[in-house]
RNA sequence: GGAGAGAUGGCUGAGUGGUCGAAGGCGUUCGAUUCGAAAUCGAAAGUACCUUGACCGGUACCGCAGGUUCAAAUCCUGUUCUCUCCGCCA
């Protein structure tokens, strides 16, 4: 959500801002409900002062057996009137609040405008490997080394599932281990946190109401809607856990991070080329989310990406670092990284960690605050969020960067340690 | 799933219709005392919104949403959550 503040001050930044997103909003209207509504709020406080002050003396007067009778009509009619004008205002309240709710974040001054187009590449680690054969695709060499079972994934929940076996699943294990122990090294709190989530938290992160769609959500019994939903990804949970929250200063930073897997409904986005686990309904990943002071955030995004190149660095995979132009960016975020991993068979690179910034676009959301001690005033947090990494792409990338003529693959040397040593697969 | 109890400020905990934004205690901050500290004494301190250049002032908030009443933390209805017991199940 985006500070009130902001657009009447300075309507023509936000605006500007905005469009560069992609997002086109006129703030005419909003602006005129607003000020109604705030003529409508000094009146309605001055009948209600006045009101209150009649009834503190009723008590006395009644004392004195004063005759009231007229004093009541009077209080009666202000009353009706003190209503109405509430309810107006909270209809006005409620236009303007579903209007702010429906406006993404501003983009970061440094950030380039426009779309995908003008995301541009800050970091390339490593080349594109080459091989002297034609190279094989992550499902085909999955399904030769019997490591992943596409077919009964599919059996058992359908398109955009599969499961990993043996030394599949082994592998799939050692990757979250490695990554888990590399947060604790830099003192990242672990949490695992509830699967299904209530709606609350789908807000706060800025996925509700807009991308309520996208994720499984769990019916109520009766027509209310749905209540409770299941986690498209742990920054949902993460990003919830301060929300109602004014902690002290010097409490800041929280580094969290969680191991969930991820469900998504992904409806209608499957293409040829994305078959395997490229994208599934549901994939594993562990998230890192910080809460920072607002002068802190900029520094804790260089330090959620670098943490992540590291982790693909680790596993010595061809990767790129991309700073995401305005409207790529998610709806939320003032500013992201991207880090994609080259997928050979894909002659492409694909997503495998996101770093954001929100700003304080989620800590208004969810009314996550700190006290700041040299004024005693509380200010919002500013709250990030970095993939710490999605392994539903980190494998593909491992199976086809690493496979050998023979059809083996090698193990990337910091896994081998989950592994039981071995080298490699096949 | 059934029955019961509860939800009040940073915490604890009083408060069953009017002077209650809310006692007391703990904790916090400031001051006094002290060489310093502890103890003691005095004082301050909630959140949001409206208004103001700022102070002052005003309004709302006792889980949430309604209702009754001139007047609600207090009475009524609904709802959410928590706890206890029983049942069922991992």
């Amino acid at each position: 959500m985006l500070d009130i503040n902001m657009i009447r001050e300075n309507p023509g930044y936000v605006k500007e801002g905005l469009s560069r997103k992609g997002f086109n909003v006129d703030f005419t209207e909003f602006l005129e409900k607003d000020k109604s509504r705030r003529e409508l709020i000094r009146t309605t406080e001055n009948l209600k002062a006045e009101k209150n002050k009649i009834s503190s003396e009723i008590p006395a007067l009644k004392k004195q057996g004063t005759d009231l009778t007229s004093v009541f009509a009077r209080i009666k009619e202000d009353s009706e009137l003190i209503k109405l004008n509430d309810q107006r205002i909270a209809d006005l309240d409620k236009e303007m609040s579903g209007f702010l709710e429906s406006l993404p974040n501003l983009p970061d001054d440094d950030v380039l405008s426009g779309g995908k187009e003008n995301n541009f590449v800050i970091r390339t680690f490593g080349n594109v490997p080459e091989f002297s054969y034609e190279p094989k695709h992550h499902v085909d060499i999955a399904e030769s080394l019997g490591i992943i079972d596409y077919t009964r994934g599919v059996k058992l929940g359908g398109n955009g599932f599969w499961i990993y076996k043996g030394l599949g699943a082994r592998l799939e294990w050692a990757i979250l281990n490695y990554f888990i122990e590399e947060h604790l090294n830099d003192g990242y709190e672990m949490l695992l946190v509830p699967h299904i989530l209530n709606y609350a938290c789908g807000y706060t992160a800025g996925q509700f109401p807009k991308f309520k769609e996208d994720v499984f959500q769990l019916k109520s019994d009766d027509e209310s809607g749905f209540t409770h939903f299941i986690l498209p990804t742990a920054e949902t949970a993460l990003v919830n856990l301060h929300r109602d929250e004014i902690v002290d200063e010097e409490k800041l930073p929280f580094k969290y991070f969680a191991y969930t897997p991820c469900y998504r409904k992904e409806a209608g986005s499957y293409r040829a080329e994305e078959r395997g686990m490229i994208r599934g309904h549901q994939f594993n990943k562990v998230e890192l989310v910080q809460y920072t002071l607002p002068e802190d955030s900029q520094a804790a995004l260089e330090e959620l990406v670098s943490k992540a190149e590291k982790l693909v660095r680790g596993l010595g995979l061809h990767h790129r670092v991309s700073k995401l132009a305005a409207a790529d960016c998610s709806a939320s975020m003032r500013k992201t990284y991207d880090i994609e991993v080259w997928i050979p068979s894909m002659n492409d690179y694909k997503e495998v960690s996101s770093a954001s910034n929100a700003g304080d676009y989620q800590a208004r959301r969810g009314n996550m605050k700190f006290r700041r001690k040299s004024t005693g005033k509380t200010e919002l947090m500013h709250t990030l969020n970095a993939s710490g990494l999605a392994t539903s792409r980190i494998l593909p990338a491992i199976l086809e960067q690493n496979q050998q003529a023979d059809g083996s693959i090698i193990i990337p040397e910091v896994l081998r340690k989950w592994m039981g040593g071995i080298q490699k697969i096949g």
